[in-house]
DNA sequence: TATGAATGAGGATTCATTCAT
DNA sequence: GATGAATGAATCCTCATTCAT
């Protein structure tokens, strides 16, 4: 059982690796097989389709984002803004530790590759941060617009200097991490 | 000769269409060929291969958008702040009058379909926005950091609200619009 | 097991077949897998490409043809003029009993669809003739003119015979074919 | 006119350099309007298909290897064995001074691309041959055997040394080739 | 579960040939 | 005659998926 569960953590780890480096339509399920040195009838057994594997590869990485930005029950308590940048910064924390799996979100998200009802269902993995937002416009913290618009704001601010640092454009010191976590909290607040 | 350019061009609409519809690597020459009425082995005397037709849509695009966005001589003599405005209202006109250029940009424009060689050379054509943010920085309207960044930030501003008034996840308003271009105003300048 | 060789074996045999028949660039591998009745994907399986399909055949030939031709323990003892008749006799025998091999190796062996390479390798299959060769020349039964030269001679003359047996140009009797054999002798040896 | 001979020249002759180079198939009548400067269409004009063209190879090299090897009055009046050395010779230079012909020759004249009637028809370029194969067994100079196998072994005696010389296994001495021509010789007299 | 040989539809690309200019 | 854009059948090869072991 526990082999089982390794032999689906490494197909899912080598899948995202193919997926991010060749494009998800050049990677071969025969590809993946020899990179994971697993028989191609035996990913058959873990995932029924190539498409369930894709859909596996993304779900596992919200899971696992949803996981990791979750708040603890003291972090609960702090107050508005330091909760808004303890997520921003959590969100960057993690997408910087797993760059594929930034890559693969990044690129993949809105493809055609990812139905609708996938990424529908993905949205619980980061209901944390709707809450946020919708408390903070309650609250008067934040602009009083749409939240989608400011879920993908944030995400954008993100992705913004993520990218950045992946691609290797130029250096990304901590002084431009927060100054891109500022802009994007004076963009969201009334003055 | 006038019909050597238009299937060309014919080609090029075709294909983009397709590419954003079903994705690139699903979308076979034989169905361009098909949908364009321009048979297949034509297909191969206009663009050497499939990847210099991705090529040629991704080029055709950038080099579109480079002249939409162009300053006039007019509008060059405007102040800084209208410039910044004009530029981006530039921006969301473009792609919301041709949704399926948008929609292959953002989903291509990083993927290992295109390469570092052509999005290196494509930059060109939107030289004016890096000409405009360097200015900006120069004379203190905007926030002095890595104008690469600025880039990335705009560009995502704009994309942020093109793709939720694309995928029509709610109403776009014009309010919201403005909206949107104040934030990334506002996140860019010094108070 | 037993079936997976039997694959590969048939696939060699038919395309050795139509290879012949029709020259190997209009034998598709569609019409090997027809012929074979084995699906072109599992062509592709024990052969990576056409090309090494047609090497497979190639060494094949020569493989065989080299175990043909090896000299039992016994016929090592025979006196030379002895052994030069019986290789050419070997020569003579696996070629009459294998036209098709004959008509590839004759046709294809100098052509640009077999590598230098490949042909360097395979020589090592008749290295017995070679073998054969340099000892009549030291012990001065031969005469003292380049292996290699000798080496083509000899096939060429077993060639001469065999083209016009194969193409029934006429009918060819022992008479003949001993004929054939006397004429090579006669023509490396001295008065 | 002139022009006229001359394009059909040029495509003669690029299209064996080709043939020889990379196989007859492998070689597009792009390629040869490419590389010979005549357009597509006017390859057509001047023969009707591939096919023509590839027999217009090879019709010119025997055409032209006939008037090479032919005898002039003079050479009529000498004795057979001077014959004999002269044919085998003119065939020896004609090959040597255009390697391309005689690989092309070599390679292509028993392959399926070569109808049977065609090289029935080019027999009549080198009758020459046949004649005087014909007055010596009349006239008891050469062995009494089939004037088809020796024409054959005429040829492979020559082709033996050629393919030597051509594919620069070792160097080539005058010596060597008469050496050649003595086996030929040796080979189809009594004692 | 695990394996990997077998399958054949489908993909990108080539190419001999035609034809309007 | 000369040109080369246009054609679409045919080619080599790939690949997701199945299944007997």
């Amino acid at each position: 059982m526990i082999n089982t569960t390794s032999k689906r953590a490494i197909l899912l780890e080598t899948s995202l690796e193919l997926f991010v480096d060749q494009g998800i339509q050049k990677t071969s399920m025969a590809l993946i097989s020899e990179k994971s040195q697993v028989a191609v009838g035996t990913i058959y057994h873990h995932f029924k389709s190539k498409e369930e594997l894709i859909e596996g590869v993304y779900l596992e990485i919200l899971e696992s984002l949803g996981k990791h930005i979750a708040f603890t029950h003291e972090e609960e308590q702090l107050d508005f803004k330091s909760r808004f940048d303890l997520l921003w910064r959590k969100g960057y924390d993690y997408y910087t530790q797993f760059p594929n799996r930034f890559r693969f979100h990044d690129t993949y998200s809105y493809s055609p590759l990812i139905s609708n009802q996938l990424r529908e269902y993905a949205r619980g993995y980061y209901q944390v941060a709707f809450d946020l937002i919708q408390e903070g416009i309650r609250e008067g913290m934040l602009i009083n617009t749409n939240p989608v618009l400011i879920m993908r704001w944030l995400y954008n601010s993100l992705s913004t200097i993520i990218q950045i640092k992946l691609n290797h454009e130029f250096e990304v010191t901590e002084d431009m991490v927060s100054t891109t976590l500022e802009m994007a909290w004076k963009s969201l607040t009334y003055k």
